[in-house]
DNA sequence: CGGAGGTTTGACGTCCCTCAAGGTAGGTGG
DNA sequence: CCACCTACCTTGAGGGACGTCAAACCTCCG
Protein backbone atom coordinates (compact mmCIF):
# COMPACT_ATOMS: atom_id res chain seq x y z
CA UNK A 1 0.00 0.00 0.00
CA UNK A 2 1.28 3.56 -0.75
CA UNK A 3 0.79 6.36 1.03
CA UNK A 4 0.06 10.21 -0.74
CA UNK A 5 4.15 10.47 -1.78
CA UNK A 6 4.43 7.22 -3.41
CA UNK A 7 6.25 5.46 -0.09
CA UNK A 8 5.37 2.14 0.27
CA UNK A 9 3.71 -0.11 3.21
CA UNK A 10 4.35 -3.76 3.02
CA UNK A 11 1.44 -5.31 5.07
CA UNK A 12 2.08 -9.20 4.33
CA UNK A 13 5.11 -11.09 2.39
CA UNK A 14 3.75 -14.52 0.75
CA UNK A 15 5.89 -17.07 0.38
CA UNK A 16 6.26 -20.03 -2.26
CA UNK A 17 3.32 -22.00 -1.48
CA UNK A 18 1.25 -19.30 -0.07
CA UNK A 19 -2.37 -19.12 -1.62
CA UNK A 20 -1.75 -15.44 -2.79
CA UNK A 21 -5.00 -12.80 -2.65
CA UNK A 22 -7.47 -15.30 -1.77
CA UNK A 23 -9.11 -12.27 -0.11
CA UNK A 24 -9.68 -10.71 -3.30
CA UNK A 25 -11.87 -13.70 -3.81
CA UNK A 26 -14.89 -12.50 -1.52
CA UNK A 27 -14.01 -9.29 -1.83
CA UNK A 28 -14.56 -9.00 -5.50
CA UNK A 29 -11.94 -6.15 -5.33
CA UNK A 30 -9.01 -5.56 -3.47
CA UNK A 31 -7.76 -2.66 -2.02
CA UNK A 32 -3.88 -3.25 -1.88
CA UNK A 33 -1.19 -4.26 -4.83
CA UNK A 34 0.67 -7.58 -5.50
CA UNK A 35 4.11 -7.68 -6.50
CA UNK A 36 6.72 -10.12 -6.69
CA UNK A 37 10.17 -9.69 -5.05
CA UNK A 38 11.86 -12.87 -7.30
CA UNK A 39 11.45 -14.51 -10.13
CA UNK A 40 7.93 -16.69 -9.40
CA UNK A 41 6.08 -19.24 -10.95
CA UNK A 42 2.14 -18.81 -10.62
CA UNK A 43 -0.51 -21.30 -10.51
CA UNK A 44 -3.93 -19.49 -11.22
CA UNK A 45 -7.56 -20.17 -9.52
CA UNK A 46 -10.34 -18.84 -11.33
CA UNK A 47 -13.39 -17.36 -9.39
CA UNK A 48 -15.63 -19.93 -10.74
CA UNK A 49 -13.68 -22.37 -10.03
CA UNK A 50 -13.79 -21.08 -6.29
CA UNK A 51 -17.80 -20.63 -6.45
CA UNK A 52 -17.73 -24.48 -7.18
CA UNK A 53 -15.48 -25.58 -4.40
CA UNK A 54 -17.65 -23.47 -1.92
CA UNK A 55 -20.96 -24.89 -3.77
CA UNK A 56 -19.81 -28.25 -3.08
CA UNK A 57 -17.43 -29.09 -0.59
CA UNK A 58 -18.09 -27.10 2.45
CA UNK A 59 -14.85 -28.31 4.33
CA UNK A 60 -12.35 -27.32 1.55
CA UNK A 61 -14.22 -24.11 1.50
CA UNK A 62 -13.51 -23.97 5.75
CA UNK A 63 -9.88 -25.21 4.96
CA UNK A 64 -9.56 -21.62 2.13
CA UNK A 65 -11.32 -19.37 4.34
CA UNK A 66 -9.08 -20.80 6.92
CA UNK A 67 -6.20 -19.61 5.05
CA UNK A 68 -7.17 -16.45 5.04
CA UNK A 69 -8.09 -16.27 8.39
CA UNK A 70 -4.27 -17.00 8.89
CA UNK A 71 -3.13 -14.64 7.12
CA UNK A 72 -5.63 -11.84 9.00
CA UNK A 73 -3.46 -13.38 12.07
CA UNK A 74 -0.22 -12.12 10.47
CA UNK A 75 -1.76 -8.37 10.13
CA UNK A 76 -2.64 -8.46 13.99
CA UNK A 77 1.08 -9.72 14.71
CA UNK A 78 2.09 -7.08 12.23
CA UNK A 79 0.07 -3.86 14.03
CA UNK A 80 1.41 -5.27 17.44
CA UNK A 81 4.66 -5.45 15.74
CA UNK A 82 4.35 -1.45 14.45
CA UNK A 83 2.64 -0.24 17.40
CA UNK A 84 4.47 -1.90 20.34
CA UNK A 85 8.29 -2.36 19.69
CA UNK A 86 10.75 -0.18 19.00
CA UNK A 87 12.93 -0.21 15.32
CA UNK A 88 15.03 -3.59 16.78
CA UNK A 89 12.33 -5.60 18.10
CA UNK A 90 10.71 -4.82 15.34
CA UNK A 91 13.04 -6.09 12.38
CA UNK A 92 14.11 -9.46 15.04
CA UNK A 93 10.13 -9.94 14.98
CA UNK A 94 9.53 -9.86 11.27
CA UNK A 95 13.40 -11.83 10.83
CA UNK A 96 11.68 -14.25 13.79
CA UNK A 97 8.01 -14.69 11.77
CA UNK A 98 9.41 -15.27 8.62
CA UNK A 99 11.70 -18.09 9.66
CA UNK A 100 9.06 -19.57 11.45
CA UNK A 101 6.81 -19.75 8.32
CA UNK A 102 10.02 -21.01 5.83
CA UNK A 103 10.40 -23.84 8.39
CA UNK A 104 7.02 -24.42 8.34
CA UNK A 105 6.79 -25.05 4.55
CA UNK A 106 9.82 -27.03 4.71
CA UNK A 107 12.25 -24.15 2.81
CA UNK A 108 14.21 -23.76 5.57
CA UNK A 109 16.18 -25.89 7.80
CA UNK A 110 18.30 -24.87 11.18
CA UNK A 111 18.82 -21.28 11.58
CA UNK A 112 19.67 -20.11 8.37
CA UNK A 113 17.60 -18.89 5.81
CA UNK A 114 18.00 -17.03 2.65
CA UNK A 115 15.82 -13.43 2.70
CA UNK A 116 15.96 -12.06 -0.68
CA UNK A 117 15.25 -8.47 0.65
CA UNK A 118 16.90 -4.88 0.75
CA UNK A 119 17.64 -3.22 3.62
CA UNK A 120 14.84 -0.58 2.09
CA UNK A 121 12.07 -3.48 1.73
CA UNK A 122 12.63 -4.45 5.06
CA UNK A 123 12.14 -0.84 6.22
CA UNK A 124 8.85 -0.53 4.50
CA UNK A 125 7.41 -3.51 6.37
CA UNK A 126 8.44 -2.75 9.66
CA UNK A 127 7.90 1.15 9.29
CA UNK A 128 11.43 2.14 9.64
CA UNK A 129 13.90 3.88 7.20
CA UNK A 130 16.86 1.36 4.73
CA UNK A 131 19.05 3.48 7.13
CA UNK A 132 18.15 2.78 10.33
CA UNK A 133 17.44 -0.63 9.37
CA UNK A 134 21.25 -1.13 8.63
CA UNK A 135 21.87 0.14 11.87
CA UNK A 136 19.63 -2.35 13.51
CA UNK A 137 21.08 -5.28 11.32
CA UNK A 138 24.82 -4.18 13.12
CA UNK A 139 23.34 -4.23 16.49
CA UNK A 140 21.89 -7.79 16.37
CA UNK A 141 24.88 -8.81 14.76
CA UNK A 142 27.39 -6.80 17.25
CA UNK A 143 25.19 -8.81 20.11
CA UNK A 144 25.83 -12.04 18.68
CA UNK A 145 22.03 -12.39 17.64
CA UNK A 146 21.17 -12.60 14.09
CA UNK A 147 23.33 -11.51 11.02
CA UNK A 148 22.02 -10.75 7.50
CA UNK A 149 24.69 -10.85 4.41
CA UNK A 150 24.15 -11.29 0.82
CA UNK A 151 20.51 -12.30 1.40
CA UNK A 152 21.15 -14.76 3.63
CA UNK A 153 19.96 -14.47 7.63
CA UNK A 154 21.47 -16.53 10.56
CA UNK A 155 20.27 -16.14 13.99
CA UNK A 156 22.89 -16.61 16.30
CA UNK A 157 20.67 -16.54 19.40
CA UNK A 158 17.27 -17.14 18.30
CA UNK A 159 16.33 -17.11 22.24
CA UNK A 160 17.62 -13.90 22.82
CA UNK A 161 15.96 -12.47 19.24
CA UNK A 162 12.85 -14.10 20.52
CA UNK A 163 12.69 -12.14 23.39
CA UNK A 164 13.60 -8.65 22.10
CA UNK A 165 10.49 -9.30 19.29
CA UNK A 166 8.49 -10.41 22.41
CA UNK A 167 7.73 -12.94 19.58
CA UNK A 168 5.72 -16.29 19.56
CA UNK A 169 4.68 -18.23 16.96
CA UNK A 170 1.51 -19.39 18.57
CA UNK A 171 -0.59 -17.25 15.89
CA UNK A 172 1.26 -19.15 13.12
CA UNK A 173 -1.14 -21.98 14.31
CA UNK A 174 1.96 -24.44 13.11
CA UNK A 175 1.57 -27.03 15.99
CA UNK A 176 -1.57 -28.07 14.43
CA UNK A 177 -0.16 -28.40 11.05
CA UNK A 178 -1.22 -25.47 8.91
CA UNK A 179 -4.43 -26.55 7.91
CA UNK A 180 -6.62 -27.61 11.24
CA UNK A 181 -9.91 -26.99 10.42
CA UNK B 1 -2.68 -7.67 22.27
CA UNK B 2 -0.52 -6.49 25.34
CA UNK B 3 3.27 -6.68 25.19
CA UNK B 4 5.96 -7.89 27.85
CA UNK B 5 5.07 -4.69 30.09
CA UNK B 6 1.24 -5.36 30.35
CA UNK B 7 1.40 -2.13 27.72
CA UNK B 8 -2.20 -2.94 25.31
CA UNK B 9 -2.18 -2.70 21.50
CA UNK B 10 -5.85 -2.61 19.93
CA UNK B 11 -5.97 -4.63 16.84
CA UNK B 12 -9.58 -3.76 15.71
CA UNK B 13 -12.57 -2.02 17.84
CA UNK B 14 -16.04 -3.51 17.41
CA UNK B 15 -19.41 -1.32 16.60
CA UNK B 16 -22.81 -2.56 17.66
CA UNK B 17 -24.01 -5.04 15.12
CA UNK B 18 -20.46 -6.37 13.99
CA UNK B 19 -19.69 -10.50 14.40
CA UNK B 20 -17.29 -10.55 17.15
CA UNK B 21 -14.61 -13.07 16.81
CA UNK B 22 -16.10 -14.82 13.40
CA UNK B 23 -12.46 -15.77 13.34
CA UNK B 24 -12.19 -17.70 16.22
CA UNK B 25 -14.36 -20.64 14.38
CA UNK B 26 -11.80 -21.30 11.35
CA UNK B 27 -9.12 -20.52 13.59
CA UNK B 28 -10.33 -22.62 16.75
CA UNK B 29 -8.04 -20.55 19.25
CA UNK B 30 -7.60 -16.79 19.29
CA UNK B 31 -4.10 -14.78 19.59
CA UNK B 32 -5.58 -12.15 20.86
CA UNK B 33 -8.01 -11.06 23.76
CA UNK B 34 -11.76 -9.26 23.10
CA UNK B 35 -13.07 -6.73 25.89
CA UNK B 36 -15.93 -4.75 25.83
CA UNK B 37 -15.49 -0.59 26.60
CA UNK B 38 -18.68 -0.47 27.13
CA UNK B 39 -22.51 -2.13 28.74
CA UNK B 40 -22.58 -4.27 25.47
CA UNK B 41 -25.50 -6.82 24.81
CA UNK B 42 -24.28 -10.01 23.36
CA UNK B 43 -25.83 -13.25 21.03
CA UNK B 44 -24.13 -16.31 20.46
CA UNK B 45 -23.62 -18.19 17.40
CA UNK B 46 -22.33 -21.77 18.41
CA UNK B 47 -19.75 -23.14 16.58
CA UNK B 48 -21.85 -26.23 15.45
CA UNK B 49 -24.23 -24.02 14.12
CA UNK B 50 -21.91 -22.33 11.98
CA UNK B 51 -20.56 -25.51 11.15
CA UNK B 52 -24.39 -26.37 9.91
CA UNK B 53 -24.44 -23.42 7.91
CA UNK B 54 -21.15 -24.27 6.21
CA UNK B 55 -22.64 -27.28 5.29
CA UNK B 56 -25.87 -26.51 3.73
CA UNK B 57 -25.69 -22.74 2.78
CA UNK B 58 -22.65 -22.26 0.31
CA UNK B 59 -24.03 -18.23 -0.13
CA UNK B 60 -24.60 -17.77 3.85
CA UNK B 61 -20.85 -19.05 4.20
CA UNK B 62 -19.45 -16.81 1.30
CA UNK B 63 -20.80 -14.03 3.21
CA UNK B 64 -19.47 -15.04 6.72
CA UNK B 65 -15.93 -15.65 5.27
CA UNK B 66 -16.86 -12.05 3.69
CA UNK B 67 -17.38 -10.21 7.13
CA UNK B 68 -13.97 -11.71 8.51
CA UNK B 69 -12.37 -10.60 5.18
CA UNK B 70 -13.53 -7.09 6.00
CA UNK B 71 -11.90 -7.00 9.03
CA UNK B 72 -9.31 -8.14 6.96
CA UNK B 73 -8.87 -5.33 5.17
CA UNK B 74 -9.03 -2.79 8.04
CA UNK B 75 -6.21 -4.57 9.55
CA UNK B 76 -4.13 -3.60 6.21
CA UNK B 77 -5.20 -0.61 6.94
CA UNK B 78 -4.14 -0.10 10.74
CA UNK B 79 -0.76 -1.20 9.55
CA UNK B 80 -0.53 1.17 7.19
CA UNK B 81 -1.77 3.85 9.83
CA UNK B 82 1.06 2.77 12.24
CA UNK B 83 3.82 2.23 9.29
CA UNK B 84 3.13 5.61 7.40
CA UNK B 85 1.77 7.96 9.35
CA UNK B 86 2.81 10.36 11.78
CA UNK B 87 0.49 11.04 15.28
CA UNK B 88 -1.95 13.48 13.69
CA UNK B 89 -2.68 11.90 10.46
CA UNK B 90 -2.84 8.37 13.10
CA UNK B 91 -5.44 10.12 14.49
CA UNK B 92 -7.01 11.30 12.19
CA UNK B 93 -7.66 8.34 10.19
CA UNK B 94 -8.37 6.55 13.27
CA UNK B 95 -11.64 8.86 13.83
CA UNK B 96 -12.77 9.17 10.01
CA UNK B 97 -12.68 5.00 10.11
CA UNK B 98 -14.72 4.93 13.03
CA UNK B 99 -17.27 7.65 11.43
CA UNK B 100 -17.58 6.05 8.40
CA UNK B 101 -18.29 2.38 9.69
CA UNK B 102 -20.87 4.09 11.90
CA UNK B 103 -22.01 5.53 9.03
CA UNK B 104 -22.51 2.77 6.95
CA UNK B 105 -24.83 0.72 10.06
CA UNK B 106 -26.81 3.91 10.70
CA UNK B 107 -25.47 4.91 14.11
CA UNK B 108 -24.26 8.52 13.32
CA UNK B 109 -25.76 10.67 10.63
CA UNK B 110 -24.04 13.88 9.50
CA UNK B 111 -20.91 14.62 10.89
CA UNK B 112 -21.29 13.64 14.85
CA UNK B 113 -20.33 10.74 16.66
CA UNK B 114 -20.43 9.35 20.25
CA UNK B 115 -17.00 7.70 20.84
CA UNK B 116 -16.55 6.25 24.02
CA UNK B 117 -13.45 5.54 24.01
CA UNK B 118 -10.48 8.05 26.41
CA UNK B 119 -7.64 9.28 25.35
CA UNK B 120 -5.16 6.57 26.47
CA UNK B 121 -7.80 4.01 24.09
CA UNK B 122 -7.17 6.22 21.24
CA UNK B 123 -3.56 5.79 21.80
CA UNK B 124 -3.55 2.28 22.28
CA UNK B 125 -5.22 2.48 18.88
CA UNK B 126 -2.42 4.55 17.33
CA UNK B 127 0.38 3.61 18.53
CA UNK B 128 0.77 7.02 20.87
CA UNK B 129 0.57 7.89 24.60
CA UNK B 130 -2.48 9.48 25.91
CA UNK B 131 -0.17 12.78 26.30
CA UNK B 132 0.58 13.15 22.67
CA UNK B 133 -3.10 11.69 21.68
CA UNK B 134 -4.21 14.61 24.05
CA UNK B 135 -1.92 16.75 22.15
CA UNK B 136 -2.71 15.84 18.33
CA UNK B 137 -6.65 16.53 19.17
CA UNK B 138 -5.77 20.00 20.35
CA UNK B 139 -4.09 20.39 17.25
CA UNK B 140 -6.92 19.14 15.36
CA UNK B 141 -9.21 21.37 17.43
CA UNK B 142 -6.91 24.28 16.61
CA UNK B 143 -6.87 24.20 13.39
CA UNK B 144 -10.85 23.88 13.47
CA UNK B 145 -10.63 19.92 11.85
CA UNK B 146 -12.14 17.88 14.41
CA UNK B 147 -13.15 18.44 17.59
CA UNK B 148 -13.76 15.73 20.52
CA UNK B 149 -15.46 16.27 23.91
CA UNK B 150 -17.49 14.63 26.16
CA UNK B 151 -16.71 11.27 24.17
CA UNK B 152 -18.33 13.01 21.34
CA UNK B 153 -16.80 13.78 17.96
CA UNK B 154 -17.10 16.14 15.76
CA UNK B 155 -15.86 16.97 12.25
CA UNK B 156 -15.84 20.53 11.15
CA UNK B 157 -13.94 20.10 7.80
CA UNK B 158 -13.75 16.47 6.64
CA UNK B 159 -11.83 17.24 3.52
CA UNK B 160 -8.95 18.40 5.72
CA UNK B 161 -9.13 15.72 7.63
CA UNK B 162 -9.21 13.11 5.49
CA UNK B 163 -6.39 14.54 3.45
CA UNK B 164 -3.87 14.46 6.88
CA UNK B 165 -5.47 10.92 7.09
CA UNK B 166 -4.85 9.72 3.70
CA UNK B 167 -7.67 7.99 4.22
CA UNK B 168 -9.84 6.29 1.19
CA UNK B 169 -12.78 4.56 2.65
CA UNK B 170 -13.12 2.14 -0.17
CA UNK B 171 -11.60 -0.68 1.62
CA UNK B 172 -14.54 -0.64 3.78
CA UNK B 173 -16.54 -1.86 1.03
CA UNK B 174 -19.41 0.51 1.55
CA UNK B 175 -21.07 1.45 -1.88
CA UNK B 176 -21.79 -1.70 -2.85
CA UNK B 177 -24.01 -1.92 0.52
CA UNK B 178 -21.87 -4.33 2.87
CA UNK B 179 -22.88 -7.99 1.68
CA UNK B 180 -21.23 -7.85 -1.57
CA UNK B 181 -20.68 -11.83 -2.49
C1' DC C 1 36.45 2.88 -17.29
C1' DG C 2 31.76 4.74 -15.51
C1' DG C 3 27.21 4.04 -13.52
C1' DA C 4 23.59 1.88 -10.75
C1' DG C 5 22.01 -0.33 -6.65
C1' DG C 6 22.88 -1.48 -2.12
C1' DT C 7 25.19 -0.87 2.50
C1' DT C 8 27.52 1.71 6.10
C1' DT C 9 28.62 5.55 8.98
C1' DG C 10 28.45 10.31 10.94
C1' DA C 11 26.23 14.74 12.02
C1' DC C 12 22.23 16.88 12.95
C1' DG C 13 17.24 17.67 13.45
C1' DT C 14 12.64 16.51 14.98
C1' DC C 15 8.88 13.91 16.46
C1' DC C 16 7.19 11.71 20.10
C1' DC C 17 7.99 9.77 24.86
C1' DT C 18 8.83 10.52 29.76
C1' DC C 19 8.31 12.89 33.79
C1' DA C 20 6.08 16.26 36.44
C1' DA C 21 2.56 19.46 37.86
C1' DG C 22 -1.84 21.22 37.75
C1' DG C 23 -6.83 21.44 36.31
C1' DT C 24 -11.56 19.67 35.98
C1' DA C 25 -15.56 16.79 36.88
C1' DG C 26 -17.85 13.29 39.30
C1' DG C 27 -18.46 10.37 43.53
C1' DT C 28 -18.37 9.50 48.41
C1' DG C 29 -18.45 10.44 53.09
C1' DG C 30 -18.06 13.80 56.81
C1' DC D 1 -22.09 22.39 52.76
C1' DC D 2 -16.94 21.00 52.38
C1' DA D 3 -13.01 17.55 52.15
C1' DC D 4 -11.05 14.18 49.59
C1' DC D 5 -10.51 10.73 46.22
C1' DT D 6 -10.24 8.90 41.46
C1' DA D 7 -10.23 9.22 36.53
C1' DC D 8 -9.27 11.91 32.86
C1' DC D 9 -7.39 15.82 30.38
C1' DT D 10 -3.91 19.54 29.69
C1' DT D 11 0.49 21.76 29.46
C1' DG D 12 5.50 22.35 29.89
C1' DA D 13 10.40 20.88 30.07
C1' DG D 14 13.80 17.69 28.79
C1' DG D 15 15.51 13.57 26.50
C1' DG D 16 15.90 9.80 23.27
C1' DA D 17 14.79 7.18 19.24
C1' DC D 18 14.46 7.51 14.68
C1' DG D 19 14.52 10.37 10.28
C1' DT D 20 17.16 13.26 7.06
C1' DC D 21 21.07 14.55 4.67
C1' DA D 22 25.57 13.69 3.07
C1' DA D 23 29.62 11.11 1.92
C1' DA D 24 32.12 7.00 1.14
C1' DC D 25 32.48 2.21 -0.07
C1' DC D 26 31.37 -2.17 -2.37
C1' DT D 27 29.83 -5.23 -6.03
C1' DC D 28 28.02 -6.01 -10.25
C1' DC D 29 27.57 -4.96 -15.03
C1' DG D 30 27.88 -2.80 -19.45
Amino acid sequence: MDDRKGHRQLVALHLPGDFVDLHGFPLQRLDHDVASLTEVSVAFAPHTKLTEITQDYPHLTRMLWFSTLLDAAMYREWIFRLGRLNALGRVAHFLAETHCRLVATGLSHGQRFRLPLTQADIGEACGLTNIHVSRMLKELRDQGIASMEEQTVEFLDRDRLYRIAEFDPKYLYLDDGILVP
